[in-house]
DNA sequence: CAGTGAGCGAGCTTCCGCTTGACTT
């Protein structure tokens, strides 16, 4: 057995540096953390100063055991985790449950996955830091109180299965107020003129494009403005040249890579994440969870020696950045290639696009910057004290900009580049057209989840390693769902002017559309109403950064990490006790009018299973009746007419085939039932409009569907089938299912080779039950 | 996947950060 062994956090590290390592050594990977807070209850005894009740993760019980093995064999033990708060923690978890002796454990750090780098570390060993540590378990406790204090709470006021806590509630407020900024959002209109004039320079025509650098309120005084011009003359009455120049983005951070490939790939953040994690794993770049923008000195020498090949000398310019990004731990490189001399991989579609992106910003980043010129030309109207002006931009050295150029959230923002006339000061211009066009404000854009992940970030909320998992849990519990908004049609008035006369022309321009966007459900809305009024302190923005502060002054060994935590829950638990005792169900319900029917009120609000319309009062000994909103249909929104038409289902269409033929709305959308079994609706079809007729040809869509999916059937046995789906050939019986293993050819199989195989096959899991079934 | 919704109350859920595969109909 080797004399050393190292453990680091991931498997993909532990393979890399083996080989730096000579055979004395053995490299292990922990795969992160390997104790943790058991998940059933609060693990933490608040009597015994907060102590935390840790056990081995499930999942983690064989590796220990592994590694345990191997350590008490080892000379040495080198703990090797990141060099940040979470991975001195794993470091002194792994110290704990491999019971390690102080004498043969040493505990070592680095920051880039390069021989030199961990030679020296291993010539620099230290002891676990304990401060560290204790900052961790602040962290980790805190986040426990919150989440499994608030969380209960939600389930009895609000709704069953909801959930809270330090990071997702804050993700759901900013969604929720921005739109209520949107909805709040009072739209104006002004006046935009802009002016073409004809331009004759070195020989070559141009078109000088200019706006009037004031905006008219009302179209009169646009008219108005066009009219006295007819008569005006047009003159250059100042022509202005500013140097300027630009500088490269920084290398990728989670966050940054995260909205780049939104932006330019089209990537949802949890793909990314996904294709990095490949490119990671085939060695293609370093490590894909980070918040540091610093790059190795190996990969800056490279990223020279890349750019001066390929562009030249006066092109590279070596930098370091410095990161400003609120509470970094920086325990690791930028994301980078590991080989700068690869321009191109081979892989999948996805991981060359993802790859070759990472590759340019990082080799811009090593690049000089870029040198422009803007121009100014500003022109004056005889008849009045207004001026137009046209601006341009030229490029006198592209220097980065010749290898990759960052993009912005809006798209308006995009510079424009106008290539402006050389003209003198004191030219008269010829106007060949003048133009008033209604221009209308436009409300603040919602997020993306890339654009919510920079919100995040720059709030100090999240990790790299969250990101991706918080946007996916705030859609899992349904305070969120992405959406496409289809934006308004508007009316839009332009006035032109060409040979001297006003034209006038109505049009129409679409407003505010918007795709894949975060939109907050009735539920998130109200979970997060709940939240501000009861506990403002924690959904506070600043709540996590102040947090952070103590952390801090833990980890510098100034405060007892248990004081801080003491502070913070002798209020936070007041106020959960108090809110338990006095506040009541916290529905979000809506009078919408009288039914004109009964004549009985009729309610929207936040039920067991989420938003609903209720005739009758809850109060009244005769049951209201109940009918679940649709999926496009809002608390705030939705009129006493559209609730009303949802009590028309079950709706029955007649008999066919001896059995009974209703049309409904259940939980999943809308559906035909026939003889208890369920047709889903198509999208296009209106429930209200179905007919006999629709209703039979959806029933018999279906089972042709499920014939051409059915690989075999027998005679003796209607229960037993061999299927085909999604995930390849299955065996159903009994309604359970069993996937069958690639060695089995599913055409030939006998009904004697099914029965066998149901009792070798382990069935699969059905998704709802599985965390459940797990435990048992 | 499938038609719930009050109230009662038993029993359960739930957090954030570190890591990968296993698994899904």
């Amino acid at each position: 057995m080797a004399k050393n062994l190292v453990i680091v956090e991931s498997p993909a590290k532990a393979k890399t540096i083996e080989g730096f390592l000579g055979k004395d050594f053995t490299v292990k990977s922990s795969y992160g953390h390997v104790r943790d807070l058991n998940k059933n209850n609060l693990s933490v005894n608040i009597d015994k100063d907060f102590e935390p009740e840790y056990e081995i993760s499930d999942d983690k019980k064989t590796l220990v055991a592994e590694l345990t093995k191997l350590s008490k064999g080892a000379d040495t033990v080198w703990l090797a985790s990141d060099e940040d708060r979470e991975g001195e923690s794993i470091s002194w978890h792994l110290y704990e449950a491999l019971g390690l002796k102080d004498k043969e454990t040493k505990r070592i750090v680095f920051h880039e996955i390069t021989k030199p780098a961990i030679l020296n570390a291993i010539e620099n060993p230290r002891d676990i830091d304990m401060n560290l540590v204790a900052a961790q378990q602040a962290r980790r406790v805190l986040d426990r109180l919150v989440g499994y204090e608030l969380s209960p709470l939600l389930c009895k006021k609000v709704k069953p299965s909801l959930s809270a806590g330090r990071v997702q509630s804050v993700a759901v407020r900013l969604i929720v107020e921005r739109e209520e900024e949107v909805n709040s959002f009072v739209q104006t209109h002004s006046y935009r003129v802009m002016a073409q004039f004809p331009v004759t320079a070195d020989n070559q025509e141009y078109t000088l494009v200019a706006e009037l650098s004031t905006r008219f309120d009302s179209e009169e005084e646009a008219r108005n403005f066009l009219t006295s011009c007819i008569d005006a003359t047009f003159r250059v009455d100042a022509v202005e040249k500013k140097p300027a120049s630009k500088s490269p983005a920084p290398p990728f951070t989670t966050s940054t890579l995260q909205q780049e490939a939104a932006r330019k790939l089209g990537f949802s953040v949890s793909n990314t994440m996904r294709v990095a994690q490949q490119l990671y794993e085939s060695g293609r770049i370093t490590y894909m969870r980070t918040d540091s923008v610093n790059l190795s000195k190996i990969a800056l020498g490279l990223a020279k020696q890349e750019v001066t090949e390929n562009y030249g000398g006066k092109y590279v310019k070596t930098r370091q950045y410095t990161t400003r990004t609120k509470g970094a731990q920086e325990a690791h490189e930028a994301i980078r290639p590991t080989d700068l001399n690869a321009q191109t991989i081979k892989g999948t579609n996805d991981e060359r696009r993802l790859y070759e992106l990472i590759w340019k910003r990082t080799i811009a980043s090593q690049m000089a910057d870029a040198q422009l010129e803007r121009t100014t030309i500003n022109i004056g109207v005889s008849n009045s004290d207004k001026q137009f002006v046209a601006s341009g931009e030229v490029v006198l050295f592209d220097g980065f900009l010749k290898v990759y150029r960052e993009s912005y959230d809006d798209d308006h923002a995009e510079d424009k580049s106008d290539l402006l006339p050389p003209i003198a000061v004191g030219t008269s211009l010829d106007l060949d057209k003048m133009e008033a066009q209604q221009r209308y404000t436009h409300h603040p854009l919602r997020y993306t989840e890339a654009s919510l992940v920079r919100k995040m970030e720059e709030l100090g909320i999240g990790r790299p390693s969250t990101y991706a998992p918080t946007i996916s849990t705030i859609q899992k519990r349904d305070y969120v769902v992405k959406g496409d908004i289809p934006g308004v049609m508007l009316d839009v008035k332009t006035i032109t002017l060409k040979n001297g006369k006003l034209k006038e022309k109505e049009g129409t321009e679409k407003y505010g559309s918007e795709k894949g966007k975060l939109l907050p459900t009735d539920v998130g809305a109200l979970v997060n109403k709940f939240l501000l009024q009861y506990f403002d302190d924690v959904l506070d923005y600043n709540f996590t950064a102040n947090v952070e502060k103590e952390f801090d002054k833990i980890a510098a060994g100034t405060c007892p990490w248990n004081d801080m935590i003491k502070r913070f829950y002798n209020s936070f638990h007041k106020q959960i006790v108090s809110t338990t005792d006095n506040s009541g169900k916290f529905s979000g319900e809506r009078l919408l009018g009288v039914d004109p029917v009964s004549g009985k009120n009729v309610f929207v609000k936040i039920g067991r299973y989420g938003p609903l319309a209720q005739i009758g009062d809850t109060e009244s000994e005769e049951k209201p009746r109940f009918a679940g909103l649709r999926k496009n249909q809002h608390i705030e929104t939705v009129t006493l007419e559209e609730v009303l038409k949802l009590f028309d289902f079950p709706r029955s269409l007649g008999e066919w085939q001896g059995h009974e033929i209703t049309v409904a709305i259940g939980r999943f959308g809308p559906y035909v039932k026939h003889d208890n079994a369920f047709y889903s609706l198509a999208k296009t079809d209106d429930p209200a409009a179905i007919d006999m007729d629709r209703a039979i040809e959806i029933i018999n869509e279906k089972h042709e569907k499920e014939a051409q999916n059915t690989i075999r059937v027998f005679d003796n046995d209607a229960e037993m089938k061999v299927m085909n789906g999604r995930f390849g050939p299955y065996i159903s019986y009994q309604k359970t299912n069993y996937k069958l293993p690639k060695s089995v050819d599913a055409k030939a199989l006998t009904y004697e080779d099914c029965v066998k195989l149901v009792q070798e096959i382990k069935p699969a899991a059905k998704r709802r039950s599985s965390s459940k079934g797990k435990k048992a």
